[in-house]
DNA sequence: AACCCGTGTTTCATATGCCAAAACATCGAT
DNA sequence: ATCGATGTTTTGGCATATGAAACACGGGTT
């Protein structure tokens, strides 16, 4: 024996149910029994008893025509998962790594509406207090994290911001056109930057965080006095941000 | 033996473990073996070789804690479903629209068995906070889609439905002359309202969408508490729902 | 430190309940 | 009519999932 550790043991039953449900997921049009016993390499006895049971679980349908398909049943609870996952543990440890590197104001930002509402936050270490707190919002189209939100989604939220473009700085943006060359440019970056269009004087940077099909579900955000900030650094403060949030979103794909 | 009909037989290890994937997506936090073992009513060592074969299946994760949690996995799976119907992304414009004419929650629904899915949804702009969620659902004579549901194909329905008009509400529907009639003045309308007989004091209105051969596949909806509903709006609201909901259907038989 | 609960994990004999094969039923097409 | 290919049902045998009980471990409590 030249194992280290046993193998875990698994159950056949559960194992292959799980199978065909994947199996049927990925097939739009349905499919009969034979074909998914070949497909999967089971007899045709015992895959139709899984899919009785999973029909009976509401997991699967039959159509009239004989043809077994995935139900919306799969899609609930899936969803459900995601409804539940804890963001601010998953991203935490990219949050305090941008603490340490940038030293400013962390934001973890989900959108609702044409806000953004933060979720989570890391205080920046240095003097200057931040005002914005855990479940406190900000306009979509003028913060770091709004504007990554928006670039992530851009097609359909166009429409719905486009009469929403509240002035609250001088350097705010209130023109679509304006706008549309500002997401333009965050798209090409993977992240958005704010020169202080929601509060005077403040920046921020803004990169989304994905599902593994690539639906975004919230935004890292590092926010910064104007005074903090080096020459040049735009590049440099962006590619930290857009890193942290890419590094979350591949920690979503493999959990 | 008075059984007309032999109960199909399931295969309970396959049963046992979707309901412990079903447990585990609503737990946000993780459970650990004793506690999911006495929630399922399960032995803990049967419960724990099934959270072994889920895991190795990449179903379920294992924190540090010991504590088990659903995985993405059976989201991913779930959304695979989904894929299949790019509805969503057909029908996002007249929800944003619906959403800026109304300023409501917008939902997209799905008939799945004498229920509705909830497929997508839009928050309503104003303070009130919905309590459905993507992925939820509820009964099919109650709210305004699934009422647009039960009105496009009501010959069918009827009979499924007439022994289930579960009462939620003191307004709820629970007579099926009721219901005939109800569904008479939805048909003639081209679409479906509730006056709080799901939720108290939350109405809704729905209307269908429907493929080219007059197939229907889904329902769109909007949901207001009754002080949010202007007097003699109704009509407004319902032809507002009901234009949307015709011009996804037109989208549809041009693809 | 020693002790105890309360965990998660492992073991094991038993019979449960799953399995494959083969018979049966029900279609359509030839 | 006949055939062939499909979905469904039955059945005996045996693998395998099962529950009880033992084991390991850790974190509190005294």
């Amino acid at each position: 024996m030249s194992e280290v550790k046993a193998p875990p043991k698994i159950d056949s039953t559960l194992s292959k149910g799980l199978g065909l449900l994947e199996a049927l997921a990925q097939s739009p049009t349905g499919v009969g029994v034979t074909d998914l016993a070949g497909e999967m390499g089971l007899t045709k006895s015992n895959t139709f008893r899984l899919l009785q049971t999973l029909k009976a679980l509401g997991y699967v349908k039959l159509s009239d025509d004989k043809l077994y398909s995935a139900s919306l049943k799969a899609w609930q609870i899936g969803r459900q998962c995601i409804d539940n996952i804890n963001l601010r543990d998953i991203a935490a440890p990219e949050m305090n790594q941008l603490s340490r590197e940038t030293g400013e104001t962390i934001y973890l930002a989900v959108q609702e509406n044409l806000s953004v509402v933060y979720i989570d936050m890391i205080d920046s270490v240095k003097p200057i207090r931040s005002w914005n707190r855990i479940g406190g919002s900000a306009p979509l189209h003028c913060v770091g994290t709004g504007k990554a939100l928006l670039a992530s989604n851009y097609d359909v939220l166009r429409n719905s911001v486009k009469h929403q473009l509240t002035q609250y700085t001088d350097k705010t943006i209130t023109t679509i056109s304006a706008l549309d060359n500002d997401i333009k440019l965050a798209q090409a970056n993977n992240y958005a930057f704010d020169q202080g269009e929601f509060r005077d004087r403040i920046l921020s940077f803004g990169a989304s965080i994905h599902l593994p099909d690539g639906e975004t579900i919230a935004a890292l955000g590092v926010s910064l006095p104007d005074i903090n900030m080096p020459i040049n650094g735009e590049a440099n403060l962006g590619r930290l941000v857009a890193d942290a949030a890419a590094s979350v979103s591949r920690k979503l794909s493999s959990s």
